[in-house]
DNA sequence: GCTGACGTACTTGTATGGTAGCCGACCGAC
DNA sequence: GTCGGTCGGCTACCATACAAGTACGTCAGC
């Protein structure tokens, strides 16, 4: 959680106030923070992170572009709710993408790459051993990233992390069965040990599987969790919360 | 090409100043009107297009994130050179979720599908046939597009979309030898004749020959144009190109 | 001729003001 | 009670003003 205040104390090097208000507003949607279909008002973020609405609406229109928030001109702008069709399209983009580079993985990956993601491993093990949700997702985040690049397209992974947001904050909710992360440990475990192994079917069959284990989660969540979702591709009239001006604020 | 006064006049319909002025800057820079290194000004394309900085801004913000351009803080907005590894990364991106669709729509694909894409071969011999570079490039799009769709994925089209603009600029210079024209709908023809077949393998290795092809022209283009392309992967000091004010310097 | 300080004209970044348009509550007519 | 018009308040959109910073031409000093 940031703070009004650290925005621009902490990291800013080189880093503008639109990016790090992005930034900060990314990491919300996407942990949750800000629950899809709440509205999110350019004044009252300005507000609130104490800068003006301009680096606040150039983030949203960046936010918009990735599908986390849908903004409706003149009504207003929300955190879109996660849709079917988005979820399945995220899917289908990380899967081809992350067993494509796994493919050409086997066979390039060094010694000191497979040492590299084993030292992510115990990490993992380690954050499920302290129950630290947070530390495993940051670790999940990595240990996939390290695993392209050792294909060489390290570049290609902002494509992957695009669309894993849309995954990602439904397996936010998802996790919480701890007995989960030791599961998805011991498939990381063997996607290194046949990409090590340089078996290149079964590298690519494992990895596929763990994603789709992933993405059976989420549609689990849907049951569970029902007002987070959408089944509309164009979901109009968000409806406004009209009650929020007399309840929350108690200031000015 | 898109005049001042038409940018709010044709086909304005529900979008705004933002998206219209974005769609404008995306067709000239792949469009190659607008060349690599070049510089684009807030200001000048304000005053060019009839409309205030922040819509243009926020424009050159979304480019910026597709690769197009490059933000260089108080120093100036240049078109993006193409660059080797944007471009390798463009290739494995396209390439992966192109045929990774193509897979899954064998044997999804219907004879309805199937006569759909065979109407855009026809329109492709057309345009060939009357030398239409631009009308070909629309179309190949178009197949391309229509190729995902089949499979279910269309809303992982934009992904690819984006991937390619940055082979597109490229391409956009290697299609003049005209006689590629033909030889790229004969591989058109061949995977589309491949996926009513239902030859899984055979299709995808054909698509995936047809993308390399393109790929491969990319790189010829490099050795007759270097000033398009840019060695590192991050060019810094893009030199402001002083006399600009005073005329338009005579070429090579 | 060469070097280095300096001013000017440009750039993007940020802040703020004004406008059109939509929603929802209110209120009168029936 | 139900319907329809009206009006206040909110929204994002666009325009504009100001601030911070860079590049480059100029010119003094050597």
């Amino acid at each position: 959680m940031v703070s009004a205040e650290g925005l621009h104390t902490a990291r800013s090097r080189g880093r503008n106030t639109r990016q790090l208000v992005h930034e900060v507003l990314r990491s919300r949607i996407v942990g949750l923070e800000l629950e899809p279909g709440s509205a999110v008002s350019e004044n009252d973020l300005a507000a609130e992170l104490g800068v003006s609405r301009t680096p606040v609406r150039e983030s949203l229109i960046l936010l918009a572009d990735e599908g986390l928030v849908d903004i409706y001109p003149q009504m207003g702008t929300f955190v879109s709710r996660i849709r079917e069709r988005a979820v399945a399209s995220a899917q289908f983009i990380r899967e081809a993408l992350e067993c494509a580079a796994l493919r050409e993985a086997v066979g390039k990956a060094g010694a000191r790459d497979v040492a590299e993601l084993r030292v992510l491993l115990t990490a993992q093990e380690e954050a499920d051993r302290q129950s630290d949700m947070e530390g495993f997702f940051q670790l999940d985040e990595e240990f996939h990233a390290r695993l392209m690049a050792v294909s060489g397209h390290a570049s290609a992974w902002p494509v992957v992390s695009q669309a894993k947001a849309q995954l990602d904050r439904a397996r936010r909710l998802s996790l919480p069965m701890t007995q989960q992360m030791s599961l998805l440990i011991g498939q990381h475990r063997e996607v290194v040990d046949l990409l090590e192994a340089g078996d290149l079917d079964r590298a690519d069959e494992s990895l596929r599987s763990h994603l789709r284990l992933v993405f059976s989660d989420v549609e689990k969540i849907r049951t569970k969790h029902p007002e987070l979702f959408s089944d509309e591709d164009a979901p109009l009239r968000p409806r406004r919360d009209s009650a929020r001006r007399t309840a929350a604020r108690g200031d000015r």
